[in-house]
RNA sequence: GCCGGGAUGGCGGAACUGGUAGACGCACUGGACUCAAAAUCCAGCGGUGGCAACAUCGUGCCGGUUCGAUUCCGGCUCCCGGCACCA
């Protein structure tokens, strides 16, 4: 044993000792010693995009699943970790551009590179379940599902309008378009109507918003809240206004001469003054044609972003077409405008207007001098000033004819009812879309569609799907983007096939997938990872659905109501048993670090490395500046922000590691603070984790020569004092206990750091009860730690020859606290006068009600305050306190 | 605007079902060891008054319930996160 603390070699040893007798490697149904099958346990993180680096952010993902993994396990679960790439995606497309190297070279070499520094942490991951969703044989399932929901009808083509970047070629996400240009070219955006494929996540909206509140007990709030929002269930009536508009080609009525709205307030119908329709609305083209005022509105109205905060900020204008539509109540005849502010991909694209009860309508009619109809009763004057705070409120219908009186739910029955005729109905309406999932881009599953077009004698085959036999369509890895759309539509050698129904020469769909399909059931093929015939097998039904999930709040609504939505597709499918992929998720909080900086006359700011600036503080420890190292001037503190380059305070765990160990480092981040809230980076507390960390190794050389390793047992016969000892070590832990249940592992580092305080105090004891009871606290004390600083304790373990007796620590059993310890011959209770604390006493255990009370009021403290005033009250609350009320 | 979460020393944070507020750690101050420094160890450390014992105030603000409130209830303020022309 070494007599100081050396984190490199201990770790090195534990890693090649785990490593060796394959420590991690789970199966399924595994036995405990008793022969009973262990319970399972699936915890996983978020699998990781191979950007080449790990941060601190994923240093703490993967320890809060490390811990939960090492202290269920010597709990006796079956527990499972896993780990795999995102290894498809556009920054791998972009490296690729700026290096002329292909995309799968830049991946696998990141994969490797993040997976070596992963390795010094010593996760108990079971690495024989790697997945890399750019592989063949991952990505082949998701053709497979696809070309399955395609024949259900979940998986559809449509055209559809997008954002087109003209100089790149490619359709760009919403998140792509920065001030209405292409976030690479620069390029002014256009919008383009794009064929694509959809997956109707809609059909599955019911049951995504319902399980949202009965199946997702385990998930945070914040999260249940999100994914309510985001699916976005309205209520309410879908009605049509009539026309006699048609269309000068064809003659024909447009939409058969029915203007459909969707509205939540259908009680306010007899309010309408005028309607509008989105800019792409049929009615609006038709406009266009004949007017030209109409055409250049709808024509500014499509430049720039479709991002929902741009149109949000926008301001509300409009134009009249010179068209009228028909009240279907009224008969009046209702002026019809074309509205920015209408959506065309909500409801119908078309809106009522009715400014009395809505903001919206009310700034459109009060910009352009249009009518404004009160027909609800709120019993407040109803001026134009003051009723803007009433929009949402509801009341009683007035003005309104044959409604007049009837309160909101009787109105909207009375108004489907009465435009049924004209197709009116009760509706609800979604916020959520269905999801559009063809990308333009290369480094993505390719979809598995051939497109037969044809020849002179034949009008072709059409989309065709690629039968599943010839599946996987392989992504060919050595193509090397120039940034002018998919490399894809121009190799010939992938384009050129067969078509498989006529046989003719046809082309390849060059279009990708989403990469957030790759990410929806990643973590049911870890359970499963070599399957060759199946996408997942009868591995899956034993470890889903996953029992803790644990990632970034970042991905609260997409990537996992997308999973969830893939999970109950594949139930329906007859894939799975399971209705919720995650029955627990627990979102960390990010981390943040000290900034510094100095702004030069512009403004411009100079961030400074932490170590680059000295901070300097009063006699309290109040920091009162900091000046730079290199020219000692000051410079200002920038508090504490998230960990970003830009201002110099990220924190990189190798250096870390390479400073205290990994075992520090783990520690540290789960001692920062509770792990759902956002963290803050501290040199010097992590500096003093590991002066923890290397007290307990004293302590452990200490212990080794002092103690002769006494057996543990024999409590009763202790002394008082290893009596005491017994007591808080069992107290912490059982404090420590509940900790760990609820996932609050910055109290059990508190936990392990007050147990070995408390083994210091009485180092100087002597005797053989006291070497038995610190013995036993050690065993305990390395054990609590365990989970959190694996390779420092399962060192400790082995020196101080606990192995013998009690095996290696991951199989020793999980410490319980034992209710003897806990018992006290005498109890200290807390004594109050009205409620203030006043004094202590000491009572034995057995002391009756009169007794504690009399003691109580003989305490000195206590007498003072009491004195030659009448005792009201006396409350004794039974081992805790007594309150003297005067 | 709507939804969710939060506010406790100089700092990160603790206090599980109402019961000793500030555990544990950091920073800081003083001391020991040392030629010196680092490391280590010991002591102190919410504010105010006091040499001290002690007193008094104190968990964002106002009020309530209670013998007793950081914790429960009502009303605010501020901060963080999400959504947002959704008809």
């Amino acid at each position: 044993m070494d007599s100081t603390y050396q984190p490199k070699i201990i770790e090195k040893a534990a890693q090649d000792a785990w490593t060796k007798a394959d420590v991690y490697r789970v199966v399924e149904h595994a036995k405990g010693k008793s022969g009973l099958p262990k319970p399972k346990f699936y915890a996983c993180s978020m699998l990781p995009y191979p950007s080449g680096k790990l941060h601190m952010g994923h240093v703490r993902n993967y320890t809060i699943n490390d811990v939960m993994l090492r202290h269920l396990r010597m709990k006796g679960f079956n527990v499972l970790m896993p780990m795999g790439w995102d290894a498809f995606g556009m920054p791998a497309e972009n490296a690729a551009i700026a290096n002329g190297a292909p995309p799968a070279e830049w991946t696998y070499q990141n994969i490797a590179d993040m997976k070596a520094q992963m390795q010094p942490l010593g996760l108990a991951i079971d690495w024989t379940r790697e997945v890399t969703t750019c592989k063949p044989d991952y990505y082949k399932w998701n053709q497979w599902l696809f070309l399955k929901m395609l024949k259900k009808g979940i998986a559809y083509r449509k055209t559809q309008l997008v954002n087109w970047d003209p100089v790149d070629q490619t359709v760009l996400a919403n998140e792509q378009v920065i001030d209405g240009r292409g976030w690479r070219s620069g390029a002014l955006v256009e919008k383009r109507e794009i064929p694509g494929y959809y997956l109707a996540i809609t059909k599955y909206a019911d049951e995504l918003l319902d399980s949202v509140h009965t199946k997702l007990g385990g998930w945070p709030s914040q999260v249940r809240a999100m994914q309510e929002n985001w699916i976005g269930k309205s209520v309410g009536v879908r009605f049509a206004f009539t026309h006699n508009v048609s269309d000068e080609t064809s003659g024909k009525l447009i939409q058969e001469g029915k203007l459909f709205v969707f509205t939540t307030r259908a009680d306010t119908i007899m309010g309408v003054t005028f309607c509008a329709v989105a800019p792409e609305h049929p009615l609006a083209k038709h406009a266009a044609k004949g007017d030209a005022k109409v055409a250049e509105f709808i024509r500014n109205a499509q430049a720039g972003g479709t991002t929902e905060v741009e149109l949000a900020l926008k301001e509300k204008e409009g134009v009249a077409t010179g068209l009228f539509v028909v009240h279907p109540l009224t008969q009046e005849k209702i002026p019809l405008w074309v509205g920015n502010y209408v959506l065309m991909t909500y409801g119908d694209g078309a809106v009522m207007g009715v400014p009395a009860h809505d903001e919206r309508d009310f700034v459109f009619a009060h910009k352009y001098k249009l009518a404004i109809k009160p027909v609800i009763d709120l019993g407040k004057p109803y001026t134009i000033d003051a009723w803007q705070a009433f929009y949402a409120e509801r009341g009683l219908c007035i003005h309104s004819g044959p409604m007049n009186g009837m309160p909101f739910e009787q109105a909207i029955d009375y108004v489907a009812a009465a435009t049924k005729a004209g197709g009116g109905e009760r509706k609800t309406t979604w916020r959520l879309r269905d999801w559009g999932i063809s990308r333009q881009r290369y480094w993505g599953t390719p979809i598995p569609i051939i497109h037969c077009h044809g020849g002179p004698d034949s009008p072709g085959c059409g989309a065709v799907p690629v039968p599943e036999k010839d599946l996987p369509v392989i992504l060919p890895e050595d193509l090397i983007p120039d940034g002018s759309g998919s490399p894809l539509k121009k190799d010939q050698r992938f384009i050129k096939c067969a078509c498989p129904i006529c046989g003719k020469p046809a082309e390849r769909e060059t279009d990708t997938m989403d990469t957030f399909v790759d990410s929806s059931w990643y973590f049911m093929r870890y359970c499963s990872p070599d399957a060759a015939t199946s996408m997942v097998d009868a591995r899956n039904d034993y470890w889903m659905p996953m029992d803790q999930y644990i990632g970034g709040i970042e991905h609260a609504v997409l990537h996992l109501l997308y999973a969830r939505f893939w999970t109950k597709v594949m139930r329906d499918m007859g894939l799975v048993k399971f209705d919720e992929p995650f029955t627990n998720l627990f979102t960390q909080g990010m981390l943040s670090a000290e900034c510094f900086y100095r702004a030069d006359m512009a403004g411009k700011k100079r961030w400074y490395y932490p170590d680059e600036v000295t901070v300097t503080h009063d006699d309290k420890g109040r920091p009162t500046g900091a000046v730079a190292v290199d020219d000692g001037l000051p410079v200002t503190l920038g508090g504490m922000e998230k960990m970003s380059k830009s201002k110099n305070n990220v924190v990189e765990p190798k250096d870390i590691i390479a400073k205290f160990g990994a075992d520090t480092a783990r520690a540290y981040v789960m001692f920062a603070g509770p792990p759902e809230q956002s963290a803050a980076w501290s040199d010097s507390g992590a500096e003093g984790v590991h002066r923890f960390l290397k007290r307990l190794y004293t302590y452990g050389v200490w212990s080794k020569n002092a103690s002769t390793g006494a057996p543990v047992k024999a409590f009763e016969s202790l002394s008082a004092g290893a009596k005491k000892l017994r007591f808080e070590i069992h107290s912490i832990l059982q404090q420590a206990n509940h900790d760990y249940t609820r996932l609050q592992y910055n109290t059990v580092v508190s936990a392990a750091m007050k147990m070995l305080n408390t083994l210091d105090d009485c180092k100087t004891e002597q005797g053989a009860d006291w070497q038995m009871a610190r013995n036993e606290a050690l065993t305990i004390l390395l054990r609590t730690l365990y989970p959190l600083a694996p390779h420092l304790t399962w060192q400790l373990w082995h020196d101080l020859g606990y192995v013998a007796q009690y095996g290696e620590i991951i199989d020793a059993g999980w410490p319980l606290p034992d209710t003897n310890a806990l018992e006290r011959d005498e109890l200290e209770l807390v004594v109050q006068v009205n409620g203030k604390l006043r004094g202590h006493i000491l009572v034995p255990k057995a002391a009756s009600k009169e007794a504690i009370e009399a003691l109580a009021l003989a305490d000195a403290g206590v007498a003072k305050h009491t004195e030659g005033k009448p005792i009201k009250k006396l409350i004794v609350v039974p081992g805790r306190l007594i309150n003297v009320v005067v």
